[in-house]
DNA sequence: CTTGAAACATCAAGCTC
DNA sequence: GAGCTTGATGTTTCAAG
């Protein structure tokens, strides 16, 4: 097992502050749920060693570091009856960002970022030699917003 | 302007360790890239005011929040002549993780986390009526990998 | 959860190119 | 002026209680 059950209202409430800044300090966070320093800082480090936070991470502008380019991938096996074993067969490919497994026509769809349209092509042809599946793309032209943080 | 140009390498080497470790500390920044580590803060401080790094978040279990069901819904307009603030009318669902706009047959796609196939039966309904748009969903049923950090 | 001590982060003033 | 260093102050971290 991973997990204990629901979460306390004060590891909800610790959670969805470092889901909204994941840098917020420890004396911030005491403030905001009414606990000592000390004690905030032992929740969180068993939070993160029972996996309810997995990581942490920068949020970064995709034309500013060089990757403009986002879209969005709908992967479909050449060969039905083959092993799924595809995220293990793609996940050395580091331009994709995320993998989901899904219902529905296709079997898996991919959030990836490129630099450019050549940057795509070459990593549709890495993808479908890599996997054996055709593939769907879907270009994002813009990002109202991403990565907000949910309401516990 | 927002940004100056593509990034030094040594912000590029920031960069890369905070989007893989958005807590990593200053003074583990500074031993590998190389800097002071007031150099680093600085650095890091001037990042986030150009907006190359937009916040930091932290990476959360859906499963064990209480929020297991994700979903990936794609929008299409009803009258494909109504000005185009379907962001700005569905902005205030917090559900909603990202929302891309998008080439293709659909207009926008979203990301949803919800707690249940009830709450994403009442969340499409309230998306249809804030935005005037049909939906069409796709339930992601396992996540191999997801918010990976680029490489630069 | 609290305490207390060592490591770390932060900020401003000054230095260097 | 942009960027780095120094040193003083407040914060984080960890082990012990």
């Amino acid at each position: 097992m991973s997990g204990s059950g629901p979460l306390e209202p004060l590891d909800q409430a610790i959670v969805q502050e470092l889901a909204a800044d994941g840098r917020r300090s420890f004396t911030d966070l005491a403030e905001r749920v009414g606990l000592s320093v000390s004690a905030v800082h032992q929740r969180v480090r068993r939070l993160e060693q029972r996996g309810v936070i997995l990581g942490y991470t920068a949020r970064l502008d995709g034309e500013q570091i060089g990757l403009p380019l986002t879209a969005l991938i709908s992967l479909t096996p050449n060969d039905p009856a083959a092993p799924d074993d595809y995220p293990q067969r793609i996940q050395h490919i580091t331009e994709i960002e995320s993998c989901y497994s899904v219902a529905g026509d296709e079997s898996y769809i991919l959030l990836v970022r490129v630099a450019s349209p050549l940057g795509l092509e070459d990593l549709l042809r890495r993808i479908r030699e890599a996997a054996k599946v055709s593939t769907r793309t879907t270009v994002v032209l813009s990002t109202p917003f991403e990565g907000r943080s949910p309401t516990l």
